[in-house]
DNA sequence: AAAAAAT
C-alpha cells in the first residue's frame, strides 16, 4: 500500500518546509520555530499539491498545518468576484472564526481577502466580501450553501478545499451537505481532510472524495492523557444536589483553580447552572448554541482573556477551541457520547501543562461512565476528598447565600436560586498558581518530540472505535427553543424577541497556538 | 437524556 515514514520533528524548522518567505515571517513574528508532527508532516505534501488524510484532534497544530501552506499556495492567482479559490469548512461558527484568526494572523504579509460565512450574522456584510472575490471563504455549510442558494456564490473556481472536524460533522448530521458541497467543487481540487476519528462513514467520505491522500495520524499513545487527573465525584441527582456538589468541589480546588469550564449536557442546564453560579458569586460565564453570536463571541473573549474564572458551556465547546491553559474541567453531566469525555477533558491539560477534571456522577450515570472507562482503556478514579467538610470548615467565605437558620436543608424544587444573596459580592482571590511541581514533562517548541510508530495499542484503539461506533447513533436535529442565556451579569433570563443586531466581536486576539500546543503524550505516524 | 447548524 504505502510506505511509512517517521519523521523527527525535532530535525525540523519551519523553514525547511518549503514555506515562502511571507508566510515564514509571519510564523516567526508570532513566535514559533519548530512545528509540530501534523506540521511537519502535513505541509510538504500541502505545499506540492497533494491531498491530505489528517487524523488528528485539534491543539495539535491542526489549524496551522493547512493554513500556512495554504497561505504560500495563494501567493500565485487572484480571487475573481464570488469565485472563492479556497473553501475551509468547519462544524461550528466558533471554530470558523478561530480559522480565520489564524489566516489574519499568518497571512498579516499577504493581501488576501478573507471572508467568514457563518449563521447567526448579517448577509450583507458576508454578500460584499464574496462580491470582491475572497481568496480564503471559511464557512459552516448551512450558512454557505444558504449563499449559494441565493446565487450569490460560485464555488467551481476553488483549488483548495479543506473540511475539518469531518467526525463531528458527521454527529452533527453534517455529512450530505458535505457531499453536496464537494460536489459542487472541481475534482481538479486540492482537498485536506481532518478529522479526529476515523469511523466509517468518514472512511467512506474519504474514499469518494479523496485522491491518493497522504495520510498524517497524530495519535495519542496511550488512553488517557497522564498530565491530566481525572476523578469521579459522588453526587445526589437532584439539580440542587448536583450543584452543591460542584459549588464544593470548585471551593476545594480553589487554590490550584486558575479557571475551569463547566460542562453540562443541554443548553437548559448551561443557563441554570450559569444563573445559580452567579448568585453564589462565582465568577461565572455561559455559552451555548442558542446564545445569540455576539455574546458567545463575548462570552468566550472574555473567558479567553482571564476577565471571566468559570465557563458553563454545552458541547459546542468540547473540541476544538482553542483556549490555552485552562487548569479544570468540571462535568456537571456524564457525556452521553463517550467521545465527548475525551473531547471535554482534552480543554485542559494543554501543552504539557498539568490539568485536572472532575466528573460529577449520580447513580443512574453508570453505564455513560463503563462506556467512557471502555473508550479510555482505563478505570477513573473516585475523588477521595470529603466535599462535605469543605463547606463547615470554611466560615461561609464564598458561600453567600446561607440557609436560614432552622431551615430544611430541602424546601422545593427552587432551591438555592431563591436564597437571598447574603450581601455584596466580595472580590475573590483570582487566578491562584496551580502548583508548579505537579507539572509533568512538557514538550514545547524547544524541546524535542520523540517520533515513533505505536503499535501497542491496536487492541485499545479497537475498543475506542467500537464504542464510537456504539455510540454514533442516528441523530436528527432538535427543535431550538427560544432560551437565550442572559449576558454575564445578568441574572434574568431572557426572553425578548427583539433581539440586539448581532454581528462578530472583531477585538478577539486570543492566542491562536500550534507550536506552544502539543500534548506531550502525542506521536506521529505518517504514512506517505 | 443533547448539541450543533440555515431562517
Amino acid at each position: 500500500m504505502s510506505s511509512d515514514t517517521t519523521i523527527a520533528p525535532e530535525a525540523l524548522t519551519f523553514s525547511d518546509l518549503g514555506l515562502s518567505p511571507k508566510v515564514l515571517s509571519a510564523v516567526t513574528d508570532a513566535g514559533y520555530t519548530q512545528p509540530t508532527p501534523i506540521q511537519a508532516g502535513a505541509i510538504p505534501h500541502a505545499l506540492l499539491g497533494k491531498d491530505i488524510l489528517g487524523i488528528a484532534q485539534t491543539g495539535t497544530g491542526k489549524t496551522a498545518s493547512f493554513v500556512l501552506p495554504m497561505l504560500t499556495r495563494l501567493e500565485k492567482g487572484r480571487a475573481r468576484a464570488r469565485m472563492p479559490r479556497t473553501l475551509i469548512l468547519e462544524p461550528t461558527r466558533e471554530l470558523a472564526a478561530q480559522v480565520e484568526e489564524n489566516f489574519i494572523r499568518y497571512g498579516k504579509n499577504h493581501k488576501l481577502n478573507i471572508a467568514l460565512l457563518i449563521g447567526g450574522v448579517s448577509f450583507d456584510e458576508q454578500d460584499k466580501k464574496l462580491e470582491r472575490g475572497a481568496d480564503v471563504l471559511i464557512a459552516t455549510p448551512g450558512r454557505l450553501l444558504d449563499h449559494r442558494e441565493r446565487g450569490k456564490l460560485l464555488l467551481n473556481g476553488v483549488e483548495i478545499l479543506v473540511i475539518d472536524e469531518a467526525d463531528r460533522m458527521l454527529d452533527m448530521g453534517f455529512i450530505p451537505d458535505i457531499e453536496r458541497i464537494c460536489e459542487m467543487i472541481p475534482f481538479t481540487r486540492q482537498t485536506l481532510f481532518f478529522s479526529a476519528t476515523m469511523p466509517p462513514e468518514i472512511t467512506k467520505l474519504t474514499e469518494k472524495f479523496l485522491h491518493a491522500p497522504v495520510r498524517v495520524e497524530v495519535s495519542k499513545a496511550a488512553s488517557a492523557a497522564t498530565n491530566i487527573i481525572q476523578r469521579l465525584v459522588k453526587s445526589g441527582s437532584k439539580p440542587w444536589d448536583k450543584r452543591e456538589t460542584l459549588r464544593n468541589l470548585m471551593k476545594a480546588e480553589d487554590a490550584e483553580l486558575k479557571n475551569a469550564i463547566i460542562f453540562c449536557n443541554r443548553k437548559v442546564e448551561v443557563s441554570e447552572l450559569f444563573r445559580s453560579l452567579l448568585k453564589y458569586d462565582f465568577d461565572a460565564g455561559a455559552l451555548h448554541g442558542d446564545m445569540d453570536q455576539r455574546a458567545r463571541m463575548q462570552m468566550l473573549a472574555n473567558f479567553r482573556d482571564g476577565k471571566l474564572r468559570y465557563l458553563v458551556a454545552s458541547d459546542v465547546a468540547a473540541r476544538g477551541l482553542d483556549i490555552p491553559d485552562v487548569s479544570h474541567v468540571f462535568n456537571y453531566d456524564v457525556p452521553i457520547h463517550a467521545e465527548d469525555y475525551v473531547h471535554r477533558i482534552g480543554r485542559t491539560g494543554r501543552a504539557g501543562r498539568s490539568g485536572k477534571s472532575f466528573t460529577i456522577a449520580t447513580k443512574s450515570d453508570t453505564k455513560y461512565i463503563d462506556a467512557i472507562e471502555r473508550l479510555i482503556g482505563n478505570k477513573i478514579e473516585w475523588h477521595d476528598g470529603d466535599l462535605s467538610t469543605v463547606v463547615a470548615s470554611e466560615g461561609g467565605e464564598d458561600d453567600a447565600p446561607r440557609r436560614g437558620k432552622g431551615a430544611p436543608r430541602r424546601a422545593g424544587r427552587k432551591d438555592d436560586d431563591r436564597k437571598d444573596r447574603g450581601g455584596e459580592r466580595k472580590p475573590r482571590e483570582r487566578h491562584a498558581k496551580h502548583s508548579e511541581e505537579a507539572a509533568p514533562a512538557t514538550v514545547r517548541e524547544d524541546q524535542p518530540v520523540v517520533a515513533e510508530v505505536e503499535v501497542a495499542d491496536i487492541g485499545e484503539r479497537r475498543a475506542r472505535k467500537d464504542a464510537i461506533r456504539s455510540e454514533n447513533t442516528e441523530r436528527k436535529s432538535s427543535d431550538r427553543n427560544e432560551q437565550r442565556a442572559p449576558e454575564r451579569g445578568d441574572t434574568r433570563p431572557q426572553r425578548d424577541s427583539n433581539r440586539p443586531a448581532r454581528h462578530r466581536q472583531e477585538d478577539n486576539d486570543a492566542t491562536v497556538g500550534f507550536g506552544d500546543d502539543m500534548p506531550a503524550f502525542m506521536r506521529i505516524v505518517a504514512k506517505v
